[in-house]
DNA sequence: AAGTATTTCAACCGCGAATTA
DNA sequence: CTAATTCGCGGTTGAAATACT
């Protein structure tokens, strides 16, 4: 060892005539100037050897925080905060390993990014829920559920990787103060129905749907609202669904006219999404008349398998749709699959089906929950269901600019990364845009409209 | 224009893990 | 195996910048 006779832990800047607080250009070049010619190698004895007034902990964050060639400075980009936000979901305050996704991105900084405008944009989104009593219907005896990302939810997976029959921190650890207004009803609901006369979900048809059971019905967690599905896939490109009652929801012809563009329907899967019968859809796939190509087995495989898939489409052959639900690891009892006639008629030949929305009634609401719950901490759709209908209004901001950004980054096979630099989101817009940020552009998309 | 409040972010601190002797 | 040492991480701080009144 060194040799030294300091017991214990040695203090690391407390040295005298050490200097601390901001660096000065002269510094930073000598410190670049010797890591460019003999690397860092030793912190602690670096400043010595460089001729630095500063211990070696201050080198080594100055180095790696700032002056390493290889940081990206400027601001986030649209993407790098959807990246932010997806890992911060199953990952929490785990910094380090956020910036290994993020090249040329340091984890202070990212870490800073978070807690100055992601968490604030997320909260204002009501994207968080915070914990236990007054923001949400959570049942008693679960406390973990729902299961929010905030400042909590890594609380959540550390408890869960090493000591999981702990219980997640209290409330009070949460440093995200929640209000009623902005947080007020993570409600997780399933997307359960049951087609009357069907058992499938058809939303090539315009139906209604319905709570799966009485038994639900009779919770308070489950709405009795019917849903209604419709226009979903006439060209592919348009997934819509509505809360019939409770909403200002635009007649059918109404919501149909009001997404064709040019004559061609633009997806418009966040109305999707928003609804509270799915609490964890992270992707709509369909076919748009085309074959599943690898792009959508590539684009589905990253999201794990708790969320809900709705397939649908009339041309998902025997091998592709055998193929997807390999890839997603589902079986005969995949509940997170919604699909469609046409899919039905082809699975009922794979002996992968039905799936097990009947069964599902008969397990105990808190066995579902639990099970959901253990799979990941939070899914897309929890995540932004909260934010309160009122202060979403689809109408309050400009149609024709959703439209703009869907048709010029997704229909058009770009991904859905930056905004346009003039682009200015009117208020309500980001809700939208974030949404998208937060799913992505569907895969078929792409090639269907470079087929075109 | 001046004063105050809020936000931002580089830097610090303490802790635990990993490494070394 | 143990203890000292180093490293890296995440939480926090506080000065500077910016926004607000």
């Amino acid at each position: 060892m060194s040799g030294e006779n300091n017991m214990g832990r040695t203090p690391c800047c407390d040295e005298m005539g050490l200097k601390k607080g901001p660096w000065t250009p002269e510094e930073d070049k000598i410190l670049i100037d010797y890591i460019k010619k003999h690397g860092h190698g030793n912190w602690r004895a670096l400043p010595k050897q460089a001729g630095l007034m500063r211990c070696g902990k201050s080198c080594r964050l100055r180095w790696t925080n700032y002056l390493r060639p290889d940081i990206k400075r400027g601001n986030f980009s649209l993407k790098e905060e959807q990246t932010i936000i997806q890992l911060h979901q199953v990952l929490g305050n785990r910094w380090s390993t956020i910036a290994s996704r993020l090249p040329g991105r340091t984890d202070n900084e990212i870490k800073n990014v978070w807690n100055t405008h992601l968490k604030k944009r997320l909260l204002h989104m009501g994207a968080f829920a915070g914990h236990g009593h007054n923001s949400c219907n959570a049942p008693a005896g679960s406390p973990d559920w729902p299961p929010v990302q905030n400042a909590c939810t890594e609380d959540i997976h550390r408890h869960s990787d090493s000591e999981a029959n702990e219980p997640p921190a209290k409330t009070e650890s949460c440093d995200v103060p929640v209000s009623e207004e902005i947080a007020p009803k993570v409600c997780k609901q399933r997307l359960e129905y049951l087609p009357e006369g069907n058992s499938c979900l058809d939303t090539d048809q315009d139906a209604y749907y319905t709570p799966l059971s009485p038994h639900y019905n009779n919770s308070p967690k489950f709405s009795a609202e019917k849903i209604e599905l419709f226009n979903s896939s006439a060209h592919g490109v348009c997934n819509q669904a509505q809360l019939v009652s409770g909403d200002k929801v635009p007649s059918h012809s109404e919501s149909t006219e009001s997404i064709k563009r040019d004559g061609k329907k633009v997806l418009d899967y966040t109305t999707l999404l928003q609804s509270n019968y799915i609490d964890s859809l992270k992707l709509i796939m369909d076919d748009g008349g085309l074959s599943i190509d690898e792009s959508q087995i590539e684009y589905i495989k990253p999201f794990g398998s708790d969320e809900k898939i709705l397939v649908e489409g009339h041309d998902f052959g025997e091998e592709e749709l055998k193929a997807l639900l390999q890839q997603y690891n589902c079986t005969s009892d995949a509940p997170n699959l919604a699909y469609n006639s046409n899919v039905l008629d082809t699975a009922s030949t794979l002996s992968m089906w039905p799936p097990t929305q009947h069964a599902a009634m008969e397990t105990s609401l808190d066995d579902q929950l639990a099970s959901s719950s253990n799979a990941n901490s939070c899914t897309m759709t929890q995540m932004m269901e909260p934010i309160g209908r009122e202060s979403c209004n689809p109408t309050s901001f400009s149609v024709e600019q959703f439209l703009d950004l869907t048709d010029n980054y997704t229909m058009e096979g770009k991904q859905f990364q930056e905004l346009p630099p003039d682009f200015q989101l009117q208020d309500g817009m980001d809700y939208w845009v974030n949404l998208l940020m937060q799913v992505g552009p569907l895969p078929y998309l792409q090639s269907a409209s470079s087929d075109k």
